[in-house]
DNA sequence: ATCAAAATCATACTAAAGTATGAGGTTAAT
DNA sequence: ATTAACCTCATACTTTAGTATGATTTTGAT
């Protein structure tokens, strides 16, 4: 059953094939008749086929397809960080300055800070100062204002 | 000569008929000497014809077009902040106060920010001490982070 | 192995930030 | 006119932040 169902066009040709001869056979027995009704029977055999190789062409090959493609922007919400490498190179911000800045900029307090990197409340100190001497700033506000605007943290 | 372009799958369609019609006058004359040959001439002429049909579809049907929509990702610098209205309501920060956490934010000091809004420094610690306890944090930088992700300061 | 930069911590100090409380003055709504 | 919320400022105090200086230890590069 599933064998007809996906032959089906197949078979249909085949079939409409058969009829077509059939009928062209008793086209021939016409011809003896009416003799000069050749062209006729020709021209509606070639329409007949022009028709069926249309049909069959239309079952048998996929649709040709164009592909267009429509980019749609999408805004995509601007987590996006890009580090300015270049700046931070710039500053010479080192590993545990970064870290304390980015502790900062958490708005955590220096105690806090000092518990998070494991590290006394002086050595805290120490390495903000630098931040700060780095940064030519003041306060940690103002730090954490221009290492964003400078785009070193995000 | 536009025309002949335009219609070329048209003349050649002619074309074919007018030769295939004259192939077939010459094989009515074979038809004669070889006579049961005519269920070999059925057979070629509806294999030309649906040849020719299977042409004529492929060249006179339009593609289908596909629109595949692709969405890309652009990248939009979000400086859109939106002011989150409804978090300011309901933290029920003044005008004042949000001033002085604007300064805040700025990386200013508390006499800055006295001498910005011509206030005195006991001023602007009142306010800043009231934005304190409204955003419940208890340090400026607290205060700008929080105030940043509630979006109620760019 | 040596040298410089980085990292750690301390002490001592100053400056700024933050808290608590109270007291007038202004303004807008009832 | 009264009330409540807001704004202003002050004093007194505590806490945190920041500066200056110096010492010791780690670490990475020559």
């Amino acid at each position: 059953m599933k064998f007809i169902i996906r032959n089906r066009s197949i078979i249909l040709y085949g079939t409409s094939l058969a009829v077509l001869l059939l009928t062209m056979k008793w086209l021939e027995w016409r011809l003896v008749v009416i003799d000069h009704a050749f062209e006729l029977y020709a021209g509606a055999l070639a329409l007949m086929f022009t028709a069926l190789g249309i049909w069959l062409s239309r079952k048998l090959t996929q649709p040709k397809t164009n592909t267009i493609i429509v980019e749609k922007e999408v805004v995509v919400d601007t987590k996006d960080f890009i580090l300015n490498e270049a700046e931070l190179a710039r500053l010479g911000l080192t590993k545990r300055e970064m870290e304390v800045l980015q502790a900062m900029a958490d708005g955590l307090s220096n105690q806090q800070i000092g518990e998070r990197l494991f590290l006394s409340l002086n050595t805290i100190k120490t390495h903000s100062s630098k931040v700060f001497e780095k940064l030519e700033v003041q306060r940690r506000t103002q730090a954490v204002e221009k290492a964003r605007k400078l785009k070193i943290i995000p």
